[in-house]
DNA sequence: TATTGTTATACTCTATAACTATA
DNA sequence: TATAGTTATAGAGTATAACAATA
């Protein structure tokens, strides 16, 4: 006879985690955005003026596909590239006003998003996962704000 | 002045669920299984006999999918399809020998990553865990045991 | 010569849809 | 005509690496 491996907490938290990252894909669709577009914007926004090299590798992706992602975002005047005078191969990246703007409007769904995730959780629970979760994501060594499944879409 | 969201739970799951399903993947590398590979396994442990089309549904995969994932496993023998005789159309699928035994070294293999994965977390702190994300997944109406993000490797 | 940013190429993976066989 | 399974094609998205500008 066979035993199942009954699901454990990890296949549950890589589970809901895709879960939660495609309906968060679809939130931030309506604002034609998509999730590692919302990641550029929140980094941006905590340091602004870092430049494209030094966001490749704070995000965990290659420059080049950074490049592309602040085409499609400078391209709508939510984020701009500064030349520094000092070394002009460096692209400083500031948000404009409309990327403030935008960041809110995002800020908005994400709270929506979670709201929507926990609702079978009371406060208390609610409080008692998020400190679960983020003993969790220190010890593993995530970078706060980063996903590492910024890939595709 | 800016005010950054502060990561909620939401984000938690996603950012922790692609870091452990990362993880898992190294980890049945070993086997030289993917995840959709043992995801597969499993569900056909769990109900044999089933076929092509009707995993194919409930693993909320196109058949054309499918029909890589079993040919890579039979061919390697731990995987069978069984022509039924009563609809020569179906085949039904089954775990071989070599088959459960691969499906017991990938419980092994399971329990440690949970193990890893929640090192920072004491007994109580993980069954509390394993609760509260078995009642979001419920809520959320996920299937058990049936990876939304079996795409890719 | 080294580094930042950019562009181009080649590859991997996937879904769609055409096709075959059985019913 | 409809369904199970299979194969083929075409598209999306990525990383690697070549390239240009600046230091």
């Amino acid at each position: 006879m066979t035993t199942i491996p009954r699901a454990g907490s990890a296949f549950l938290l890589a589970q809901i985690g895709a879960h939660a990252a495609a309906r968060y894909a679809e939130r931030v669709a309506a604002l034609d955005l998509t999730p590692p577009q919302t990641g550029l914007l929140r980094a941006v926004a905590v340091e602004p003026g870092r430049s494209q090299q030094a966001l490749a590798t704070h995000l965990g992706m290659p420059a080049s596909r950074l490049v592309a992602l602040v085409d499609g975002l400078a391209d709508r005047d939510l984020l701009e590239r500064r030349r520094n005078p000092d070394d002009r191969r460096l692209h400083a990246l500031h948000l404009t006003d409309a990327g403030e703007a935008m960041l809110s409007r995002i800020g908005r769904v994400a709270h929506a998003h979670d709201d929507a995730l926990l609702a079978a959780l009371d406060d208390t629970e609610r409080a008692t996962l998020h400190r679960l979760l983020t003993r969790i994501a220190d010890d593993q060594g995530l970078t706060p704000g980063v996903h590492p499944g910024y890939r595709q879409v």
